[in-house]
DNA sequence: ATGTAC
């Protein structure tokens, strides 16, 4: 089906001539070697989008609805493309990283790990909060002004040490948009969106607390980040919930319809995309921006709350300061050469390096953290952009990676070596909340890639090299 | 990932 271009000095990245255009991949022969035909002939049918400018895969690719998850498209911003399949409906879905002053051994005993997280729970209910919750945030506030729309009481920081870091630690902490189009929402989306604020959602979503394990050759990066080994870490992974989706089929609907106007169409029915200066093209972009702000504070709010849960167990004098808080699944404009460039992210996430212009100012010179989630049982890690990344639009992978669909999983993964894989039994054990693991066993590592294959393939082809590990110690899942 | 229809 396809050529493997030789021009590429970089063993970790193959350039390929698929019949609708060229698509980069980056992964280690063995990663390559592994995957499913099906990303090829989906990578083809995403490529056939007029305008392209570029189109990448992370080795954590795998297939999606449309396209795959792992995926970086690029249009310019002018006379460009947006497609709601790229982007996927967890619009805005994330990473989040805290950093307490506590060392892991305050956690070794394993029933202060179970007393942690059952007090995380109760701050984190598994669907939605009770009607009343919140009550003092304004949902409208936030859709509007993302981390700015929030009382405050909850920003910035009566909570973090240093003033104000959830606004300024953050990839962006506001969207400004064309508010015009916010009318198109029934009163239902509204207010189960108020009701689901702070909490985790599904599937592979997870609050996870973890112990930090420092990369020497980092070491300096780290320290300027307040990283110390054996520090306990926050890592929160959501998104905008039933915002999103709502964003994803209203304007999905109406972007379709204009492809059909438009005569425009690929061997899949379920790729839907517009030209960017279309009325549909413009109504998504611009709610897209909405569901970001959700998906930011919904991030923010989980955080709080499990501040809150930390102060429970180890006193009010817990700090929980925000180490950085970045998205997965997103399309925005970036300046890349100078142009202004239309780029989605699906499944991959930016990892700028030391210097850049677009890092946040606390990060500038040390580029900002890359959050990068392992499966259930296994490490995270802690990244950092190189100037290598340029030729990568700077995206990375988001994560290990599925390799067994939940289906196939559910059939062929027994909860015993689920037990296994979290060291239920063991001193080391990973404490779960959910009470039986068979309601999750399609999120147990065996579904998954290899992160730490994942992690040496991006850091050798130059994309960004690992600052921390950081391992699990309790982890906490929706139903 | 999510809500909704089956």
């Amino acid at each position: 089906m396809f050529k493997i271009a030789n021009d590429s000095k970089n063993p970790y990245c193959k350039r390929l001539e698929l019949p609708a255009g060229p698509l980069s991949v980056y992964a280690s022969d063995a990663l390559f070697g592994s995957l499913d035909y099906k990303v090829f002939e989906m990578a083809n049918n995403n490529l056939q989008i007029p305008e392209r400018v570029y189109m990448s895969y992370t080795p954590d690719v795998h297939v999606g609805t449309g396209t795959c998850i792992g995926t970086t498209a690029v249009w310019n911003a002018a006379g460009g493309y947006v497609s709601p399949s790229i982007v996927g409906s967890d619009i805005g879905c994330g990473m989040r990283v805290h950093l307490t002053r506590l060392h892991a051994e305050e956690l070794r005993d394993v029933r202060q790990r179970r007393k942690l997280v059952k007090a995380i729970e109760g701050y984190l209910p598994t669907e939605e909060h009770r009607r009343g919750h919140f009550s003092d945030i304004r949902l409208e506030h936030v859709i509007r002004k993302g981390l700015h729309g929030l009382p405050n009481k909850y920003v910035p920081d009566s909570y973090t040490p240093r003033k104000a870091t959830s606004l300024t630690h953050v990839e962006s902490a506001k969207f400004g948009f064309d508010e015009s189009h916010l009318d198109r929402f029934p009163e239902s989306v509204w207010h189960r969106s108020h009701r689901q604020l702070g909490t985790l959602g599904n599937g592979n979503h997870f609050a996870e607390i973890q112990e930090v394990q420092i990369d020497e050759s980092s070491r300096g990066v780290a320290e300027a980040w307040g990283l110390f080994d054996g520090q306990v870490v926050v890592m929160i992974h959501s998104g905008s919930r039933a915002w999103g989706g709502a964003v994803h089929q209203h304007c999905g609907t109406e972007v379709a319809k204009t492809m059909r106007a438009l005569g425009l169409g690929t061997a899949d029915p379920r790729l839907i995309f517009a030209p960017l200066e279309t009325d549909a093209g413009q109504a998504y972009v611009n709610l897209l921006y909405s569901a970001l702000n959700y998906a930011v504070a919904n991030r923010h709010l989980i955080a709080y709350g499990i501040r809150e849960a930390f102060r429970d167990v180890f006193g009010t004098k817990t700090e929980l300061s925000t180490l950085y808080d970045l998205m997965h699944n997103y399309a925005w404009e970036e300046e890349h050469d100078g142009t202004a460039c239309f780029v989605h992210r699906k499944g991959a996430t930016r990892a700028l390096p030391a210097g850049h212009p677009d890092n946040p100012a606390p990060y500038r010179e040390t580029g900002h953290p890359a959050l990068i989630p392992g499966s259930m049982g296994t490490a995270s890690y802690l990244m950092v952009g190189e100037p290598g990344g340029r030729d990568n639009y700077y995206s990375i992978c988001h994560g290990a990676g599925r390799i067994r669909s939940r289906s196939a999983t559910k059939r062929l993964v027994s909860v015993e070596e689920f037990r296994a894989a979290l060291g239920v039994g063991t001193d080391a054990e990973v404490v779960v909340n959910q009470r039986t693991l068979e309601s999750i066993i399609d999120e147990s590592p065996q579904a998954y890639k290899d992160v730490d294959q994942i992690i040496e393939s991006v850091t050798g082809a130059g994309l960004a090299r690992v600052v921390a590990k950081c391992k699990p110690l309790a982890t906490v899942k929706g139903t």
